[in-house]
DNA sequence: TGTTCAAACCTGTATATACAAGTTGAGGTA
DNA sequence: TACCTCAACTTGTATATACAGGTTTGAACA
């Protein structure tokens, strides 16, 4: 990074994996990293509070700072693609194609699309990665009508969800959030236990009245959270 | 606010409700808010840096700070108690309330009351039923200075949002959604087997500044989903 | 006229200093 | 022993100061 505060943040992190630091081990103090890493407090502190926001850390006045349970969480009330989740905590996305076709939908599928029985539709399967650690399991099909050019992205560089908001407006989402085991084959692809829960998000988008897309996004249970944040209307919206 | 900061963040974010700023429009650069608010450059930077996280502005370097175009904000959210969501599936609530207590509550809890470490709090678990069959496992605490009646409650005639809506405003929500195995003791009060996953919404409640109540809500993973509903699902991508 | 360059803004970062407030533990007192 | 107080630590906030780098504007110059 080219920042000091960034550094710092870096360094945080790097000891947070590299000597195995568990959740919950008492990090060094500001005043012990100002004097390890020659910086001012004021450099560490804005590097720990951004860690502490991005959900790193968790830092507790006359007590000191702590490492966080590893979670990511997501937010339900935004579409922001998994990139952008990650990106909001400092983790490297990576992404590995698993599946890219273009065939006959089963019919819970094509029957949402509203086309005939008949017809095709773009399939893929994505392995996404925070920080080269599994996080989501992305099983989207997507209507050849609204997206004609799906199969032609390379979804190693771009995500879906990316694409899919420059190519159409995305006027209207549903989300089904369940909780649910993952299969054999799930489990070895999230490198998880298969008796770890999984979060399973059932995306559904339309575009004026047809459906656009249809995902079904596994999240591991131990690795990922989903939060949504609401206020009451009419209030004016306070700060923090 | 209690914080200087905040009160900036406060300010300004008035300032683009009243004044009606529009998306685009250019706000009051650093060296100007300092000189109608009286505060450093420093407490102003931090406002505006925050705020630009939070994406309500965008700044450029030599240019100046600006209007962001508008995020979505929780529309079809609403505080819905289970009563209320088992009604609209045409099922009979029933409850029975397992724990009602004032105590000192654990590290976790009061860290989300933001209260003294001293200070008890008011604690309830409440199984409540659709149809005769368990569905969700309420563990709530819930703040003295809020609430002082809360104790005082049947809350197999009423449920606890449904009082905690009648005493206080609940201005603000924020849920954290994950999927959990439950315990022993969780899996045969809801009647599952052990291995059954469940999703867990844990609810924050605010009134103004001070946080209501915190829940804990465990659902049987083959009896409850969650949806969600959005439109105008992104109508501004936060740029670059 | 057209180009260049410097001044005057803006945000972004880094530092030293200061005080407030939460927590812990040692040591003294009743 | 039981309790209290204080010192020593922690994080959180606020300030003044400084410099780096982007952007715009306008004046001086060829």
């Amino acid at each position: 990074m080219s920042t000091l505060y960034g550094a710092v943040k870096h360094h945080v992190l790097s000891v947070i994996e590299d000597k195995s630091y568990g959740a919950g081990d008492k990090l060094p103090s500001e005043s012990a990293l100002v004097k390890k890493l020659g910086v001012s407090r004021m450099t560490v502190n804005r590097a720990l509070r951004e860690l502490t926001k991005e959900g790193h850390i968790i830092r507790r006045a006359g007590m000191g700072s702590f490492v966080a349970s590893r979670r990511m969480r997501g937010s339900a009330a935004d579409i922001i693609s998994i990139r952008a989740e990650l990106a909001s905590r400092s983790e490297i996305w990576s992404a590995s194609v698993l599946l890219r076709e273009e065939v006959v939908p089963p019919v819970a599928v094509h029957e949402a699309f509203g086309s005939p029985s008949t017809a095709t539709a773009f399939h893929v399967m994505i392995l996404h990665e925070g920080n080269g650690l599994p996080i989501e399991l992305e099983d989207r099909w997507v209507s050849t009508l609204i997206a004609p050019g799906m199969l032609a992205q390379d979804y190693s560089v771009l995500t879906t969800t990316e694409y899919l908001l420059a190519v159409a407006p995305l006027l209207r989402a549903e989300h089904v959030v369940r909780a649910v085991v993952p299969s054999e084959e799930q489990a070895a692809l999230l490198n998880i236990s298969p008796v770890t829960p999984c979060l399973e998000i059932s995306r559904t988008t339309w575009t004026g009245d047809k459906v656009a897309s249809f995902a079904r996004l596994l999240y591991p249970g131990d690795r990922y959270e989903l939060t949504a944040k609401f206020s009451n209307v009419g209030a004016n919206a306070r700060a923090e």
